[in-house]
DNA sequence: CCCCATGTTCGACA
DNA sequence: GTGTCGAACATGGG
């Protein structure tokens, strides 16, 4: 489910308990969320006796810290959630880490397990943390790393490179259909064919997509306005929003992903 | 039973 | 080494 924006709307929801001492934690310590986990798993257990002081998020990535003791990341993968639960909750069979405080329980569920967990000990931020990608909404965003970005990958059709977190950190497959109808760009334009005019075009509307989606979608999962491609993707039957236009949209496979355009505003250049 | 899902990674190939 | 692409991962919902 989360893309950058659905994130912080999660991040939110155990930030709730910034201040609170963690009590105990509880994990399944096979379940796949922890593969490649970097420390010896019971590790999970220096986080119980310190206070979550701090939760970050970096596109689709997300970082709690708890003090000098580590920092715990986590990422939610496709189906990924966090909530808050009452303090007796009881673990459910995709809940794969609990962390206990005094009046409740932040609970990581993921059943489809794409998602992972990561630790880190020591007051430090970790490397896998900081040498992060600028996000999309950070100045080093710019229109010339990205100039770089599309020449080196010119054979590509624009939409998979819209989803590579490298260059567009916390963009994922709604947004990415998103930006590509707002700037009238088939999904399956290859990069070297984008006019100068579509690159700049993309690089704003990146931004902007980006900051309406937390606008509506981070403080409580609002519903996204009618005239976003959003609510009409979805489901077979959709129609292109643009009022002068209202085309049957199209879906189709690309890279193992489903897109979904405007047959109408969205060509590709014939070349 | 079938198909689909807001993600990442690995290996094959050119 | 670099870029492109299909498959795999695991589960649930319609």
């Amino acid at each position: 489910m989360p893309e950058l924006a659905e994130v912080e709307f999660y991040r939110r929801i155990w930030a709730e308990a910034i201040g609170s001492t963690v009590r105990e934690v509880g994990f399944h310590p096979q379940a796949r969320v922890f593969r490649g986990f970097d420390a010896p798993l019971d590790s999970l257990n220096l986080v119980a006796g310190a206070t979550l002081d701090q939760a970050m998020t970096h596109g689709k990535q997300l970082l709690f810290g708890f003090g000098p003791s580590g920092w715990l990341g986590l990422h939610l993968g496709m189906s990924g959630e966090l909530r808050t639960e009452p303090e007796n909750h009881l673990p459910g069979r995709h809940d794969h880490l609990i962390l206990r405080l005094s009046d409740r329980t932040l609970v990581f569920h993921d059943p489809r397990m794409f998602g992972r967990v990561r630790l880190s000990p020591g007051p430090t931020l970790p490397d896998w943390w900081t040498q992060l990608p600028p996000e999309v909404l950070s100045p080093l965003f710019t229109r010339a790393r990205l100039e770089q970005f599309f020449l080196r990958r010119r054979g590509s059709p624009i939409k998979p490179l819209l989803l590579d977190q490298l260059a567009f950190p916390g963009i994922g497959n709604w947004m990415a259909d998103e930006i590509l109808w707002r700037g009238r760009i088939h999904p399956a334009t290859p990069a070297g064919q984008l006019t100068h005019a579509s690159r700049d075009h993309l690089w704003r509307l990146t931004q902007e997509v980006a900051g309406d989606a937390l606008r509506v979608i981070a403080p409580d999962w609002g519903e996204a306005p009618d005239d976003w491609l959003f609510n009409h993707r979805w489901k077979n039957g959709g129609h292109c929003p643009r009022p002068k236009c209202r085309s049957p949209l199209a879906r189709e496979e690309l890279r193992g992903r489903t897109s979904c355009w405007c047959p109408i505003c969205q060509v590709l250049p014939r070349s």
